[in-house]
DNA sequence: ATGCCCGAGAACCTCGGA
């Protein structure tokens, strides 16, 4: 099973670049965030004329999440439990091997936070501790259990192409790295970090400064595993070919492949 | 310096992103 994550940044924009990136690799569940469009507007059908099926919960001009998948999923959530919150940013739900197992695939666009003295800090930490609830009851209910998205938070200062530039600052802050490592303590694991120990490799390069010829990235979108799952994973990559096109988003689909 | 670029929505600028 091959899941992959990646933020499009408005999918009427990059509707294009996903239906052909999901022509030539063949996922079983694509998990896209910031949609930036309503459920009126989902592109149903050019997904559907590639043999993709699609669920999503979106909303007018900002965030939105959406599972594009080779086969039906079951058992659709598009709110995070017990947290009353109009943005559009979680959505889970089930996927049945060929074999026959179910894995559950939570898909996340994590709040930004702006800057650790603002309301929208508040807002992120609030949504974490409802997001790690959620995820402590999901590991119980179905051991394999897979949280992708992206998460705004850099796992440590290797995933961050300046350190000393970005210390203190938001998605490279300790209190944010405590917030992760506290999802995580619930029995997850960073997939991509357990086949690649090296650094400078980043899923998020800046629009500005030429960002992504630099290679001035930040990794911030994780496909966390359970350990059963961890049991299963054969590798887990970056993508950066879409990176390179013309008009790209600002983020990089990363891959995980499972044997289940 | 909190900008440089980008998308959306309402106008030709502001907001939010990361």
């Amino acid at each position: 099973m091959k899941i992959a994550s990646w933020n499009v940044n408005s999918l009427r924009v990059r509707l294009e670049q996903v239906t052909d990136w999901l022509t030539n690799n063949q996922p079983d569940v694509l998990c896209l965030q910031e949609l930036k469009m309503t459920d009126e507007e989902f592109p149903i059908e050019a997904f559907k004329s590639i043999g993709y099926h699609s669920l999503f919960t979106g909303q007018k001009t900002y965030n939105g999440v959406a599972f594009i998948s080779s086969r039906p999923l079951t058992n659709l959530i598009t709110d995070l439990p017990n947290f009353d919150d109009p943005m559009r940013r979680y959505i889970a739900a089930d996927f049945k091997s060929e074999k026959g197992e179910i894995i559950r695939i939570v898909n996340v666009y994590c709040p930004n936070g702006q800057s650790l003295d603002s309301d929208k800090f508040v807002y992120k930490r609030e949504w974490f501790r409802k997001l790690q609830d959620a995820m402590g009851t999901d590991i119980k209910t179905n051991p394999n259990t897979v949280l992708v998205g992206d998460f705004n938070i850099t796992p440590g200062d290797i995933d961050c192409h300046d350190p000393l530039k970005w210390a203190g600052k938001i998605h490279c802050s300790d209190i944010e790295r405590l917030i992760l490592q506290k999802l995580m303590s619930e029995g997850l694991f960073d997939t991509f970090r357990h086949f690649h120990k090296e650094g400078d490799r980043y899923s998020w390069w800046d629009y500005r400064g030429a960002g992504y010829r630099a290679n001035e990235g930040l990794r911030i979108d994780l496909i966390l595993s359970s350990s059963a799952m961890m049991n299963k994973v054969q590798n887990c990559w970056i993508d950066e070919t879409p990176r390179k096109l013309d008009r790209p988003s600002d983020h990089t689909p990363v891959v995980a492949e499972y044997t289940v």
